[in-house]
DNA sequence: AGTGAAAACCGGATTCC
DNA sequence: GGAATCCGGTTTTCACT
């Protein structure tokens, strides 16, 4: 619950978002000077604190077959817009949703889909849930990279 | 180098994004059919071919001190556009850069910071390499989903 | 935070289909 | 050529200190 992250925390997240599958909790301890023990200790805790929310592979989605990324801004009451973002996130072929503070197009929903129908019945899921799709944007090409702030001074 | 993704591979994307660190080869074998040395062979494909790009850890930034996520919409000419991007995400506290097909707000930048002025030094960096700032808007929340088509037809 | 033993996991070589 | 089995080394887990 509480937020202590000190360096041999933001090591280990640093660590955890270049490679999570192959980097061992030895490996994590050899960086950041401890055993691999504490690194173990450190992760569990992490996660039960949420910090580490999970750990998940990156796809090409256009080499696995589902070349089309689309952005589509929407506009939701206020109300009601926290509460839609599960039921958003069900859809088909949805991979985020991001609320934005600004005054209309409220809601940032990423689609990914093989052909323009799979995105055209995504849109229009939304409708039904009595969102407004203001504006539809083509992706063609999205980069990720481990946030810097987590690196120690002198490796990057 | 070829995409022959079959059901086999969709269920070991799925699986990998739903949990890339603590799901076994074997755990994946049993949910296929298949053997724990397919599995891990079928991993390696994946990977060189460049449909698995990594397995990163999805970190709350707001728990962990950077409660600051901005998307900065730019304007870059046409030629340069696909040259500046490695450039871009080496910008401390940037997180990933989408490149839209739209008329004018062409790169979608998305930042994470401590403050306000981790933002404008990101914005700032920017202009200096030849980028207009034409937006920026607030997240207030983001989620992530896997992408459901490689599930199975039966789990979800 | 560190130690030690049991279990699980990974990688490579081999064999089978 | 792809998939399964076996084995040596590494990593994780858990109880304990």
């Amino acid at each position: 619950m509480a937020d202590d992250i000190d360096d041999v925390d933001r090591a280990i997240l640093h660590a955890l978002q270049e490679d999570a599958r192959n980097m061992s909790s030895g490996d994590i301890a050899e960086r950041t000077g401890t055993s691999d023990s504490t690194v173990r200790k450190r992760i569990q805790r992490l996660e039960s604190d949420g910090v580490i929310k999970g750990y998940s592979a990156a796809i090409d989605y256009q080499q696995s077959g589902y070349p089309l990324r689309m952005l589509l801004f929407c506009t939701a009451s206020i109300s009601e817009r926290g509460d839609m973002i599960p039921n958003i996130l069900d859809i088909d072929g949805v991979v985020s949703v991001q609320e934005l503070v600004t005054g209309e197009q409220n809601l940032l929903v990423t689609v990914v889909g093989e052909e323009d129908s799979d995105i055209t019945s995504v849109a229009q899921a939304l409708l039904d849930m009595g969102l407004t799709v203001a504006d539809e944007v083509l992706v063609r090409s999205h980069e990720t990279k481990p946030f810097g702030e987590f690196a120690s001074e002198s490796d990057e």
